[in-house]
DNA sequence: GCCAACGTTGGC
DNA sequence: GCCAACGTTGGC
């Protein structure tokens, strides 16, 4: 059991979006980073928990619990000529991306970046650090549960 | 819209 | 295999 935080630009797929969804869940697809991808190939499993963040918004942060509903498939967009995420490179043989399903466990007040940062707990927290930039960061066991547990609120 | 950080590309 | 140029991310 291993915990994530996905950022996720809100003008895609909010966390109203993901609630609104089928299953309310949504496949994690876009994802062009090969460590990024790797974690969701590698090492996602069924299970995992998820912060579900919202990035490139007006108030950035986590915007909800979230876990990790199938493990890793081809992206379906990679086959794509028509969106952005399409990859030339990429055949159904050889796939490139993968991609998991996210699935939500509940929505939540948002806990902003600027509020993360108030807490020391957190300060070896990936997204928090300088420069960071990517869409899927493992979490610290320690971390997850003083997130769900002492900035939740509900 | 600025720009720092950092990943990717491609010439050599 | 180096590294400069370029593109993207994402907070501010």
């Amino acid at each position: 059991m291993r915990y994530w935080l996905m950022k996720s630009e809100p003008a895609d797929v909010s966390i109203d979006d993901l609630a609104s969804f089928p299953d309310q869940s949504v496949a994690w697809y876009g994802v062009r980073n090969y460590q990024a991808r790797n974690f969701m190939r590698d090492q996602m499993a069924i299970g995992d928990g998820v912060l579900f963040y919202h990035s490139n918004c007006k108030i950035p942060g986590i915007a909800g619990i979230a876990r990790v509903s199938t493990t890793a498939y081809p992206d379906a967009k990679q086959y794509d000529q028509t969106s952005k995420y399409f990859d030339e490179k990429a055949t159904p043989e050889q796939p490139r991306w993968f991609n998991v399903d996210v699935q939500l466990v509940k929505k939540i007040p948002l806990i902003s970046l600027s509020e993360l940062r108030l807490h020391p707990e957190l300060e070896r927290m990936r997204t928090l650090q300088q420069g960071n930039r990517l869409s899927i960061t493992p979490l610290d066991p320690l971390e997850w549960n003083y997130i769900t547990t002492v900035l939740v609120r509900d």
